[in-house]
Order: structure tokens, then sequence, then C-alpha cells
DNA sequence: ACATCAGGTTAACGATCATTAACCTGATGC
DNA sequence: GCATCAGGTTAATGATCGTTAACCTGATGT
């Protein structure tokens, strides 16, 4: 009862579809090839072409943001701990999963209104977390740059999926986390207590 | 006859369409209509849809290298002055062609190969512009490590546009500058020689 | 006066696509 | 043994879209 197989075996391909030619770029036609399947059967898993992209998107901006809380609580008030964890999560699941890291910054806008909605509203509470510890970091900075700041750091992650894997993933993750706290004005690796 | 006004007026209208609702997205018969001019009107000024997306990105690309190696030229040997200047120069476009910028990396790849391939030459160039001088500044970087380094400043720049104007662009500038700087680890401002 | 032509127009064509309809099949509970 | 039903299939439908065709019109150079 644990493998609703499909189900997932189609949320995985269509990530890898909709990452490498867009969501418009895949017809239902595709993808249910691309599961062995073909054409219409995905209706019997999900109600529409779009609800597939709903579901990948808002379920990754969930777990964003679960996780993100998670480290912040457990750096326990010292918000440079906490973006440092921050940033090792965020980086750890844009490496790991780069097909919905491009999906979701290129492809939301295709997204049916409720559930844009939705990945906005936990978009903003993922941004808010960030906002916050840079916030208790440096006492002079306001909401909106704060926030502006979060936003500019994602990008700086979430830029590199797109790029070419010239260099080892373990190089990578470093030079990424190093990059960012370097942005975002933290001191890097010191101490784990 | 310093005038090719409808052509141009495609292109900017186009920009802002494609940026918003995605090359996909919008029809040709709404991008004429958004000119005042309606459907197969278009293919006076231009071939197909994906040559107006052509003309569009190859001409930013060539734009973004050449003021790019200006502004190296103009730094004469020392990196760290250099990369000041490539990053204003990217946060000055990036700020001022918002549009285009979202179309650039997004809909990269409904280019028709041949413009693909040119905009992919164009682009590793600038990204090589921005790493020569990265292992200039710090001489135990490799090569990749350091385009992969530029990139993700990219990515830092780019994210922006695509965020809420809750701040005015004159402090909007000023962060991404120097976050941008401190990623790469270049000293902020100094002195105007 | 007139041929040319740039820059419009509307109508038609041919693909492509998401979605639905109608139908099949094998397992499963009773 | 049999009704149910999950999960497939192919065929049909209706919309949208890029592109082409055929036609119009006003300015312009001669």
């Amino acid at each position: 009862m644990t493998e609703p197989s499909r189900r997932e075996q189609i949320l995985a391909t269509a990530a890898d579809l909709f990452a490498a030619r867009g969501f418009h770029g895949v017809s239902v036609a595709d993808l249910g090839a691309a599961c062995g399947i073909s054409g219409p059967a995905l209706y019997k898993h999900f109600a529409s072409k779009q609800a597939v992209l709903a579901e990948m998107l808002t379920s990754i901006s969930e777990r964003l943001l679960e996780v993100g809380r998670e480290r912040v609580a457990r750096a326990d008030g010292d918000p440079a701990a906490a973006l440092r964890g921050l940033v090792d999560w965020h980086v750890e699941f844009a490496l790991g999963h780069r097909p919905l890291i491009i999906v979701q910054d290129r492809d939301w806008e295709s997204l049916p209104e409720d559930a844009r909605e939705q990945v906005r509203r936990l978009q903003r509470a993922y941004v808010g977390l960030w906002a916050d510890q840079l916030r208790a970091l440096s006492p002079g900075l306001d909401r909106p740059s704060a926030r502006a700041a979060a936003q500019a750091a994602f990008g700086l992650l979430n830029s590199t999926p797109r790029a070419g894997h010239a260099i080892p993933d373990s190089a990578l993750r470093e030079l990424l986390s190093a990059m960012a706290l370097g942005a975002l004005g933290v001191a890097p690796a010191e101490l784990q207590r």
C-alpha cells in the first residue's frame, strides 16, 4: 500500500521533461510516452496537465519551507547559525533536485490561479524566514531590503542547476555555500558547536 | 530615416508580453493587438514569431558582452576594479531592462537552433570575461569553478527583476552590487581613482 | 498620370494539443 | 461465478495557433 507508483513516476518524469523543454513544450502524449503508457491515461491519475504541475510545485514549496523552519529552530536564536543552516539546506535541495528547481522558477506562471496563489504564499513565508534571520543579524536592515536580499540569494543558489556540470557536486556545493554566505554578509564556517 | 519605428515597437512590446506570460503564452494575435496592428501584420517585419525572440535575445547578449569588454578594458589590469565595473554594468542593465532579463533566462530554449547556438556563444564569452578577472584576482582558482562562480553571480543579479518592486531602484542597485561583490569575494567601494 | 511598394487587412489552412468518450481487461471481494 | 473497478486503449472533439494567401490602400519617385 506504500506505492502509488504510477503517480510518482508521472511526477518524476514530468519534472525531468518540464525542466528540459518547459511546461508548454511537453504534450501529455510526450509525458505519457515517457512513462510507458500513452496520452490520455494520465487522466486516470491527475485531473489535468496543470494539476501535475500544481502538485509538483506546491509539494516542493512546502518541503522547502518545512525543513527551512526546522533548520532555523535548530540554530536556537543564533541568526548567523540559522542562515548557515538555511544556506546548507537550500544548496542540498537545489543540487539534489535540479529539475524541480528549474521548473519552479521557470514555469511558475503556468499554474492555475488557485495553485499559483498557494505557491506564492508558501514562497512568501520562505522568504520571510530568511529575511527574519537577516534582520536579526543586522539591526539596521529594513524588512523590504531583507526580503530582496533573500530573493537575490535564492537567485544565486537556484542558478546553478541550469549551468553545466563541469565541476563535481561536492565542489559546487561548497562554492555556492561560500558565495551565498558572502553575499549575505555572514561569516562562513567556524566551529561546529 | 532613423526610425524603423514599428519594428522596434514590436520588439519592445514583445519583451513586455513575453516577460509577463512566456514566449508560448503570447500568440502573434496578442502581440499584434498590443502594437495596435493585428495578427499576421507582424510578418511584414519579422520572418516568424521565433525570429522576434531571436533578435531580442541576440541583441541583448551582444550588448552585454560589448559593454562588459569595455568595462574590463577601462580597469586596465586591475581585476578587482574590473569586477566592480562588470557588476555595476550588469546591475545597471538588469534594472534598466527587466523584461529582457526575464525573457533571456526563461525563454532561451524556445529559440530556433541556430540562434540558440549564437546566444550560447555570446553568453560563454561573457562568462569567460568574468571568469578571467576572477582568476586574475585569486590565483588558485581553476577555470571551471571560476565560470560556475560567474554564473552564480548572474543568477543573483538576474533574480531581482522577477521580484516585487518594494524598494526603490537606487537602493536595490546598491544592495545587489554589494551582494554580488560579497559573493565574489571582492572588496566593495573604495577610492574612485 | 501612373507603376511600385511598404504596410496593412481578413479569410483560410494545417498542425498540434488538452480533454473527453467509448471501450477493453484483468484482478479482487463476495 | 460474477459484479466492480482501477488502469489501460484508441478515436473523436473542439480550440488555439502559426503561417500563408489574396486583397486593399495610400504615399512616392518619375
